[in-house]
DNA sequence: TCTGGGGTCCTAGGACCC
DNA sequence: TCTGGGGTCCTAGGACCC
């Protein structure tokens, strides 16, 4: 058996947290840039503000029901998270960290019993120790904990706790599913199946297999066995390496200046090659790009990415620094309004494992000391304290956050007061 | 005025090779 | 009358996730 245990309404529970007084009202979480709705209360899910939905179109209704709102504190919220994984790790001998506000817990080798108790101490500890309010879907596999998780949330929001164990607890969850609930199922197959008269989760297990691998890839395959409750997703316990990285932004304000872009690109990919750093890999291979806005239709579009091949695999900032702006002259025009840029390295090797170019004139080696320095200065520090010139020091560009809570859990200095 | 950011996996089709 | 076939590698793009 499989548990999905997963925080509820996570970044507004966080808040919440240090903001006691928010329970039981409206309360939402925006993206990067104050842009869209990414985390809802039930109370804000009831007076219909929907996922993802851009905040300037609900303001209005944000207004009247005089909704709390945060601008997005992932530092806040990674700690939290942190806390909440090592607090469920305790329960099980394996778990797998899916996000930053679920895991999967392996259960096997556990009767129904013990599963239960497991799960209704493991969220009793959670709410108690940290504050944090979880829901918990048990299930022969991935996809039906996940599914066993939302009927929970759904149908037992107190309880918060759904195990379908025997095939009458399987199906009466299925039946209640609709297609697009569905883990692995997105719009475009839920329109697909739509079309073709399914509706609901029971009714795929009539699909063909053959139909689901034709019209929807190996994926589809394996989801309709896991809907059978036969295990085709792997676990993935070990702290996978990362295949890509990425650091891209939204300018707070459209850009026309072309060193203020080319400042906010430095940063990004400065903030790769950390990132590289961080997981002990390097990179073979980046992509930058640069857009405009495409919801503003007045005005003229461009959007242009690259590919560039290194001569050999780099996570010091210089080299990584250098391909960007190399790249970002090549790919520049002056005369639009600018939204967003950034840069994805991939093609990664263990940095261990590079290999040097027997013609390349530099050895990023060389830079390696250097390096080392800087990042533990910057790790000491809690910020870019040193920074290549190119990365700037004002952030023009920097994005909007106006309803920032503080980093209750990392800053001593925004710490929670008490007045006593 | 205002629409996130960071990932994964899979497939079709082109380039190239023998 | 009539243009091989099979294999690999790579890339772009589409689907999905939180």
């Amino acid at each position: 058996m499989v548990a999905l245990v997963d925080c509820n309404n996570f970044y507004v529970s966080c808040e919440r947290l240090f903001q006691p007084s928010l329970q039981g009202k409206p309360v939402i979480v925006l993206s990067n840039n104050d842009g869209c709705a990414i985390a809802r209360s039930e109370e804000a899910k009831a007076i219909g503000i929907n996922m993802g939905t851009p905040a300037f179109m609900v303001r209005d209704q944000l207004k009247q029901h005089n909704v709390k709102i945060f601008s997005s504190n992932y530092t806040l919220y990674d700690s939290i998270s942190k806390r909440v994984m090592t607090l469920i790790s305790e329960f099980v001998e394996q778990l797998e960290i899916y996000s930053i506000d679920e895991a999967f817990l392996d259960m096997s080798n556990m009767d129904k019993i013990g599963i239960i108790s497991i799960c209704e101490k493991m969220r009793k500890k959670v709410k108690e120790h940290i504050g944090i309010p979880v829901s918990i879907g048990v299930a022969k596999t991935k996809t039906l904990a996940k599914i066993a998780n939302k009927y929970a949330k759904k149908k037992f929001p107190s309880y918060g706790i759904y195990a379908a164990i025997t095939d009458e607890q399987v199906r009466e969850m299925l039946a209640a599913t609709d297609i697009e609930g569905i883990w692995g199922i997105g719009k475009q197959y839920s329109l697909l199946l739509n079309k073709n008269g399914f509706n609901n989760a029971l009714q795929l297990l009539e699909i063909p297999e053959a139909w689901m691998r034709n019209n929807m890839t190996v994926q589809g395959q394996r989801l309709l066995n896991e809907i059978k409750g036969i295990p085709a997703k792997q676990w993935e316990f070990e702290n996978e390496i990362k295949k890509n990285i990425c650091t891209s932004r939204s300018f707070g304000d459209l850009l026309t200046d072309k060193d203020l872009i080319r400042e906010a690109l430095s940063n990004y990919a400065a903030n790769c090659a950390l990132k590289l750093r961080q997981q002990g890999s390097a990179a073979r291979s980046m992509i930058v790009f640069l857009q405009t806005n495409p919801h503003r239709s007045d005005q003229k579009q461009y959007f242009r990415s690259i590919n560039i091949r290194f001569d050999f695999a780099a996570n010091d900032t210089p080299t990584i620094l250098a391909y960007a702006l190399k790249a970002f002259e090549i790919i520049y025009r002056q005369g639009f309004y600018y939204l967003k840029c950034g840069v994805i390295v991939q093609n990664l090797v263990g940095e261990n494992d590079i290999q040097f170019n027997l013609f390349s004139e530099k050895n990023n080696l060389k830079s390696g000391k250097a390096i080392k320095a800087m990042d533990e200065l910057n790790n000491k520090r809690g910020r870019d304290l040193v920074r290549f010139a190119r990365q700037g020091f004002e952030k023009k560009y920097r994005l909007r956050a106006d309803h920032l809570s503080q980093r209750y859990t990392t800053r001593i200095s925004e710490v929670l007061k008490i007045n006593i």
